[in-house]
DNA sequence: AGATGTGAATGAGTTCACAGCT
DNA sequence: AGCTGTGAACTCATTCACATCT
């Protein structure tokens, strides 16, 4: 089915709201007292949740252990994911000790640098491979994930060679406009353009701005 | 002035294509050639621009130069900006070093964590101090953004002493909404949700999607 | 002629408000 | 009675198309 960034975004919120619910021993609770407790917007979780199906109980308000499952499953995150890392820099391996530091549904399964310093060296588990490597470990490891975390110069050319081996979906640290074949998905993480745009609120004569969300 | 931040951040997009023509040797360029070149959407771009007065030639195009120039100081780049990094985790001294590698208006000009090994230690150029430094080293270097790099558990309280020292802007790495008074500016940034994100186009039955930007 | 700047039209996303179920 | 699910209303953002200027 299509669905938006947007909305998908917010079901992950909701998951790891609906964790801490249950964390907390609450087994049923109405989106009213949902968005109550996590700042959110009760029409809008009944929307969001709507678009998959009917989650709720009228009258009552949902469950939280079987709305957890539901989205768990629908988001793919009952099943395992592997990550292949490409670019090694501070970013790269910080992702993929982040990555193998948290519990979840995501592995790092490899990651690649061309730089002969970090081949061979292990970072967050894994072994660093030279970038040649991608043709082969990826099919092996059945990488569908791809994270590019290496200069915009070499961006696009680690994204081909990632989707050449069979990648298609691609996170990008990196600041470029990634062009790629349909079907494969990305997703910009571009950390300088959320300074800038911070920087434009701290700088120009501000007047009423609320806290927004991402 | 009210601009949205899906235009910030476009704005910031646009600056770095035309770093890119200016080292092109590139002097004028139409919305249209522009928009070409970088695969964005030339109304848009004119639209953008238009929000903050009139910086092209009718019947010419814009002057790659002067706009740069201009939307630079717009954004408020022309001025350095001091960060404080809460946190020295992966993420956090990640984060530290690949902005101390990158040249550009950001300066970590502090660095805070509460584990003992981390603090007295150099990362990325800055020396670690304690979590309870903030009241006095924020205000001390005249910090206005803050990083927030911690676990979940304890993103708000660190959001709130960054607040009452001073910082206006956050830029927060923890999977949680924080709350803040008036006329602070939150930006999330949370990398679970968006390879979440990518894995339901991955597991979905898809169809027919297009690269979608951030 | 040729490109900008901009109101008007379209599209996307959110909120409202209520019918309908428990 | 109470809460979900949802069409309708509304707000925000993008695209179109053209009057305007060089």
């Amino acid at each position: 089915m299509d669905v938006s960034p947007l909305t998908l975004n917010r079901l992950s919120i909701y998951l790891r709201c609906l964790r801490r619910l249950r964390g907390e021993g609450v087994c049923q609770v109405s989106s009213q007292q949902f968005a109550d407790r996590f700042r959110l917007s009760a029409a809008q979780i009944r929307k969001d949740l709507a678009t998959f199906g009917e989650f709720g109980i009228r009258g009552v308000g949902y469950e939280v252990e079987p709305l957890l499952r539901r989205i768990t499953e629908l988001l793919g995150l009952d099943q395992r994911h592997a990550l292949a890392v490409v670019g090694m820099g501070s970013l790269g391996s910080a992702f993929a000790r982040h990555i193998g530091e948290t519990r979840g549904p995501f592995v790092v399964a490899a990651g690649f640098d061309n730089d002969p310093d970090k081949v061979g060296r292990t970072v967050g588990g894994v072994l660093v491979e030279p970038v040649s490597a991608i043709a082969s470990t990826v099919p092996e490891r059945d990488v569908r994930i791809g994270i590019v975390a290496v200069p915009a110069a070499a961006a696009q050319e680690i994204c081909d060679q990632l989707v050449a081996a069979g990648i298609r979906s691609v996170l990008n640290f990196a600041p470029v406009r990634l062009a790629t074949s349909e079907g494969v998905r990305t997703r910009n993480v571009d950390l300088r353009i959320y300074l800038e745009e911070l920087v434009y609120y701290l700088v120009s004569p501000s007047r009423s701005w609320a806290s927004e969300e991402a």
